[in-house]
DNA sequence: AATGATTTAGTACTTTAGTATGAATACAGT
DNA sequence: ACTGTATTCATACTAAAGTACTAAATCATT
């Protein structure tokens, strides 16, 4: 919201500038008419290029955020979370135990229920599943 | 290739365009100046934004196409690669085996060769090591 | 302080995954 | 016709994954 207006005053005052440019220029005779013209193009295509560049950026990263409503929504918690983030980057329970100072009884555990609150069979499907409902990045 | 030089043709004919428009125009006394330096810097704000989506457009999805050869320099054939993609959705090796009307004997030896070739040690690790390698879809 | 959820961990068990090896069939290119 | 590769399947095995409990410690909340 507030970049947008922020894009558009840029743009107001830019054009101004360039209508008192281009008036003053004439006037004077310093510049001539097509080197003004060109200069407002080249100006012009850049805002251009500027303006899509960020509404594309903002758009298009937003398809794969993670949703964190949807977490809270199937009832996983901090801890299991962390051991979906592991198991998709293709750890095996003792790896994951390891990694986060437990042992491989309690990543069991938290697979488990993982699997249930994902309504899946296997870890591989749980990865899948998981990123469909975009709880993790692909 | 021939997208950008047929752009930039339509570049220079549009500048070229508006320069004998602008000298025209002033000459006669038909158009202020103001409104056609307005009409070149829509003109030229629009093309930025063209241009800019037809690159991004041309970029994006080029990062998530699956790449071919890759999978013919990592050794995969045609029937393991098939194994890979049900692998990736989350199918047990009795599913994979049903769906493709062979053994489960079969998809395990699919799988093994699958897991040398791709350097992994799990399944988990081979569906992670495709997706970075973009040889399947996210 | 009692309650409910989370995290941890264990045992015992079943199922699935993966390895190693051998072997038959089919098919393409030389 | 021969060769290499792909595909298929089997057996026997080990390893990993997953289930079904039980239970203790932690922690925020009312």
């Amino acid at each position: 919201m507030k970049k947008t207006i922020f894009v558009f005053s840029g743009i107001i005052i830019a054009l101004l500038v360039l209508f008192q440019l281009s008036k003053y220029s004439y006037a004077t005779g310093d510049l001539s008419i097509e080197i003004i013209i060109a200069i407002i193009a080249i100006s012009f295509l850049c805002l251009g290029i500027y303006l899509n560049k960020k509404s594309l950026h903002r758009t298009s990263p937003q398809v794969d955020e993670i949703n964190l409503e949807k977490i809270e929504k199937l009832g996983i918690s901090k801890r299991e979370y962390e051991v979906l983030v592991e198991i998709s980057k293709g750890l095996s329970n003792k790896e994951i135990a390891e990694k986060l100072f437990v042992t491989e009884s309690t990543i069991k555990t938290h697979v488990s229920n993982l699997l249930v609150k994902l309504d899946s069979k296997r870890r591989t499907q749980a990865i899948q599943k998981a990123k469909e409902l975009h709880i993790i990045s692909t």
